[in-house]
DNA sequence: TGCGATTTAATCGGATGCGATATATATTTG
DNA sequence: CAAATATATATCGCATCCGATTAAATCGCA
């Protein structure tokens, strides 16, 4: 089943067994978690002037796509769950950038939405490229994109499927 | 250095002004962290059976790859410091995988190295290539790391330097 | 209609990341 | 040599993530 092309490279997601294949380099999953780490510390000095933090932020611009969505319609586009929401979206509505109320309709639902001191606070990050061009990626940055959205809903798939032997 | 081309893509790691350039699905930021959120939860059901979290695995295989590192030289392939590894690494000492000590030569430093048991451990660890496959990049997996690693290396460096106007 | 099942948020505890600070040891310098 | 400086870890507080549980509201169905 292994093909000698992928005998040859162990790739690896979590490496083959043996030899060298288990080094650190070449781990996926490393190299997401601390490509997540970088942009993280990248984003720090922009957000911190905002007095924003990197998860806020991400929560605001999803917020900005669209009008009082309630807390699981968020969480899917972030992937987040309201354990994780529910705390950020209180400090962001007790610093006036969103607004949270029970849904009249259904008051199982909580429905959020920025206030204009939210909305004009996106506009202030990063109107110019710089964190692009800090990727160096050039031309190849929207293929990146798409390979690692690609991946994430692959892996995200993998796990709500029922496991096959 | 922007070619036309970069001008048509907003690609964004942060999105360009105005129109639709800022929605989440541009962000190559929300890519990266919302894949490694992906591969924690995938990695989740192996390391539960193991008694280890991600965090924790992934030092472990960095200490698989020379004996007796310092915290430092450890933090550095991991790209974490001692507030964060300390706890980590006092934990995976209290649980019998890695051994602690002061090296003599320098009280400053602290050496840590695996245990036979964690050694042992870490060959338990997907000797099939489930979560490979759970990628679905096939023959891009390759490129793929290439790019995320490349990614994180340049927003590294773009951090350290003194910041061009 | 009424009551159990389902849905939606929220709460709680454990484990990271990380800035700021503390502590102990080494090194440098006057 | 002694004081000042530098280095290596560790500690602390805050903000995520996440599994497990709770609480409230709605739905389904006899």
């Amino acid at each position: 089943m292994p093909t000698s092309k992928a005998a040859k490279q162990p790739a690896s997601a979590s490496a083959k067994v043996g030899g060298d294949g288990r080094k650190l380099s070449n781990f996926l999953c490393f190299a997401v978690y601390s490509a997540n780490l970088a942009f993280g510390r990248a984003y720090k000095p922009i957000l911190d002037a905002l007095g924003l933090t990197y998860t806020q932020y991400i929560a605001m611009v999803a917020l900005s796509e669209e009008d009082d969505q309630t807390v699981s319609t968020l969480g899917e586009k972030l992937f987040l769950e309201s354990n994780t929401l529910t705390p950020i979206l209180k400090k962001l509505e007790s610093v006036g950038f969103i607004t949270r109320h029970r849904d009249p309709a259904d008051e199982r639902q909580v429905r959020v939405g920025l206030t204009p001191a939210g909305r004009n606070l996106l506009l202030d990050v990063d109107p110019s490229g710089t964190l692009v061009a800090a990727t160096g990626l050039g031309d190849d940055f929207p293929t990146v994109q798409k390979s690692v959205t690609r991946l994430r809903d692959n892996l995200l798939r993998a796990q709500s499927e029922p496991e096959k032997s």
